[in-house]
DNA sequence: TCTTTGTATGCGCATATGCGGATATGCTTG
DNA sequence: CAAGCATATCCGCATATGCGCATACAAAGA
């Protein structure tokens, strides 16, 4: 995409995906929750307020898109940020959406 | 999501939904003609090769979601890019993507 | 007004996805 | 082996979404 010529079928696909993983506000807040470090299910759990089944298919799915990395000792899990750019990811979008929010705040306020 | 305090429910279905508009093969496809500059509806149909209703439709998703501009001109309607930061988002992704798959063509060929 | 052209929308179908509840799997301990 | 805890998976339901087809709407011209 940053090149002239077009991507793919493929890439689309593959990155269509990488944005679908992030289009849901469960995901988005369990990774919110592990931009402080890794975390064990349960606390994650706990930080987002799931249930447990959910919060496990959610890091399926995340993991499944290199997003998320695994790691397990004893009977628990521990999920941490695996793709740095995650956070870059997230604080475009979020510049983005302020702007977007501040504009129409203003037009809304200033006539 | 750069700050430390965690985005409200709100914010997390903002950026959520932004995500969600990126999250689609054809519609990156007409990103992507975009790129150039902007386009009548018949041009992207033309250059994406889908069905007129299915791209005005996406279209109609782009633009609800502040990513395109919709300029009307005559009979026809002109879109293109009115969020900058959506290049970038792509970039990243993009070579998000080409160190992974590097990462498992190298783990495939090297044993 | 009627026609033509470009674009948008209503409708129905097929599929994808999030969710909760129950249950299975894996690991540790006794 | 039995028990208990942490995590993952199966099932069914409700909803969301992409798509094609047909059609409605809007603008320009005869």
């Amino acid at each position: 995409m940053a090149k002239k010529n077009p991507l793919s079928d493929e890439a689309l696909e593959l990155v269509a995906r990488r944005f679908a993983a992030l289009a849901e506000p469960m995901r988005l807040r369990l990774i919110q929750a592990l931009f402080d470090g890794e975390l064990s299910v349960n606390e994650l759990v706990a930080a987002t307020g799931g249930t447990q089944a959910n919060i496990s298919r959610h890091l399926q799915t995340l993991t499944q898109a290199h997003i998320l990395s695994r790691r397990k000792e004893g009977l628990q899990v521990f999920y941490a940020i695996a793709d740095p750019s995650i956070a870059k990811l997230c604080e475009l979008v979020c510049g983005s959406l302020e702007k977007q929010l501040t504009r129409q705040a203003g037009a809304l306020g200033g006539g």
